[in-house]
DNA sequence: TTATAAATGCAACATAATTGCATTTATTAT
DNA sequence: ATAATAAATGCAATTATGTTGCATTTATAA
């Protein structure tokens, strides 16, 4: 898929949602669309093509998308709000599975194909959405030497984890 | 259990894993134990007896405790780390189950007596850690009139969630 | 009791995100 | 078409959370 191709479709979203297509909204879903897997501001900042707009803009614009439901977010392990575009939200949204952040490259990823595990809450709660990180070494970095600052050494519970 | 006990306890927490015994240290434990129920910084920060130390201690006595496994952080769907203090973790940190946190009054409990659940990632994939965190209201909130800045507002992922 | 190491404080910095307000741009009604 | 209205954007400043480097103090050990 071309970068035009992301374009149209990211036109073809917002219209679907009856947003007005400005070029901020343009550009950012359309670079949403092509990430294909939840990115950050800072992600989304290191194009040239959104620094063009203002850094508060395109705070603003992550939050119209995600009142429309054609974007949603997840945090990583180090607070950072990761933003992932998708169609519009039927019933339940399709960011409503676990999802990955490697510590070395800080990507984060979709773990698809799994739902949302249940839990019991005390009675009387009210449950208005769950959020479930897991946190480690994607397989590209466990293979390769290259070596950084690794996020979430803060990150001490559960200690002795398990997939 | 008086505010004394609990800085006993603290003491004798800081001693078995042999830490120094520093006021910063068994004043910040004893705080931890008497919550009994994971914390951020700025809810310790409230507190008089705390706010006589400086700022950045008090970050680094919080590491130093998750360092000797007396204390274990979880981050809520605010990105805010909590801190909860505990006996000695053995094989498994008890800070392994699910949180909630109540977008109303901010506070989060831990959801006891469930393990975290397991989770399929793709091969090649090291975990060293998960963190899943309900977001909702609390059974306290929920019947309760008063209302504030709620948290959270931005998180839309999932939508349409359930227990 | 001095040498050494650990702990604390202070100032400055970093990053993520938000707020208020002015300005621009688009949509609607006339 | 044009004015009135509403939405969107930009700019400056601010907040919140957390960190780093370095000097100073305090505790432990030789």
């Amino acid at each position: 898929m071309s970068k035009s191709d992301y374009q149209t479709t990211a036109r073809a979203l917002l219209r679907s949602v009856s947003l007005r297509v400005t070029p901020v909204r343009a550009v950012i879903l359309g670079h949403l669309l092509q990430f294909g897997r939840p990115v950050s501001h800072a992600d989304l900042w290191r194009r040239k093509k959104i620094r063009a707009f203002n850094r508060v803009t395109v705070y603003r614009t992550l939050l119209t998308l995600q009142s429309r439901a054609i974007v949603h977010a997840v945090q990583g392990t180090d607070g950072v709000w990761r933003y992932c575009a998708h169609a519009l939200a039927q019933d339940r949204c399709p960011g409503n599975h676990p999802h990955f952040v490697c510590k070395r490259c800080r990507r984060m990823s979709c773990l698809l194909g799994q739902t949302m595990p249940y839990v019991e809450v005390p009675e009387g709660t009210v449950v208005e959405a769950k959020q479930f990180v897991v946190y480690g070494i994607c397989p590209e970095c466990a293979v390769s030497k290259r070596r950084g600052q690794e996020i979430g050494a803060r990150l001490a519970a559960p200690t002795h984890s398990y997939p």
